[in-house]
DNA sequence: ATATTTGCAAACGTTTTGCATGGAA
DNA sequence: TTCCATGCAAAACGTTTGCAAATAT
């Protein structure tokens, strides 16, 4: 159903790019695949720390980058809650639905730049950002 | 023509928050007032420095907090540049095109939003983001 | 064997805080 | 005259860097 990116999926792209598979990278890549949103790179490092007691913080953040570079890994600038990172959806182009409590995410498919828009000036295109917020469902239920 | 937010209207705000009208405050507003696209706190302190050679780093960055928290202020995160700022325009709902080379910004009206999306899942929606990059027309030339 | 990755520690840039002085109301 | 805003300095915070030791290839 979903189409996140699995462990083996993160591995094939560290290989591909020439890295080497270390338990660390292999534990990072098992975090993300179970994880439903965006996590901060302090909960990653607190994650890991679970498994490797003894894990530095300039590590985490070390392979947050080269995973996020390789395209395995999005980054998402929270206004309050500062970089936080999720598994990438490299299968199809869709946009998010958010939940600002928990943060898990939503896929759906509806692209406004399907629409033909009409845009003034002239811009030369690169990429866009659509993405809705809300509280989801478990979240609402949670705070009654 | 544009619908920014005016040196007057900023002031305005300042005043019905309670807040006192000093001449850091106003060149604030007039710095804002007379820019195009997204600020940098440390250039909006340059700025300042300008007019006030004594002006201090967190006078600039409390008074940038405060015009955002009461709206006259929009914030933006740009992936590769930090914190930045930009006059908000609270006349009427719009999106914005911004330009990744030298963060100028055009605004236009279409709201995906108003399409009647279908989305997945029980949300209680509360906001949504959307912005189109690239490249503007002085930019490109510039580059040739 | 050897080149990459790690952990440590220290540096860095940005943003925030506490407090005495100065300035707007 | 009163209280808010400022400037200064220092601290807090998240992130990055240099280097020797450890480890995957």
């Amino acid at each position: 159903m979903s189409d996140k990116t699995t462990v083996k999926e993160m591995i094939e792209i560290m290989v591909r790019g020439g890295w080497r598979i270390t338990e660390q990278r292999r534990t990072l890549a098992e975090i993300f695949a179970k994880s439903e949103g965006y996590l901060s790179p302090k909960y990653v490092y607190d994650q890991m720390a679970l498994s490797y007691p003894s894990v530095s913080f300039d590590t985490v953040y070390r392979n947050l980058r080269l995973l996020s570079d390789m395209g395995a890994l999005e980054q998402f600038y929270f206004m309050d809650g500062g970089l936080k990172f999720r598994t990438s959806c490299l299968n199809h182009h869709h946009h998010h639905l958010i939940c600002t409590n928990c943060e898990k995410t939503l896929t759906f498919d509806y692209c406004p730049m399907d629409q033909g828009i009409k845009l003034p000036g002239k811009f030369k295109l690169t990429s866009h950002r659509f993405e809705i917020y809300g509280i989801c469902e478990e979240c609402q239920n949670a705070m009654d």
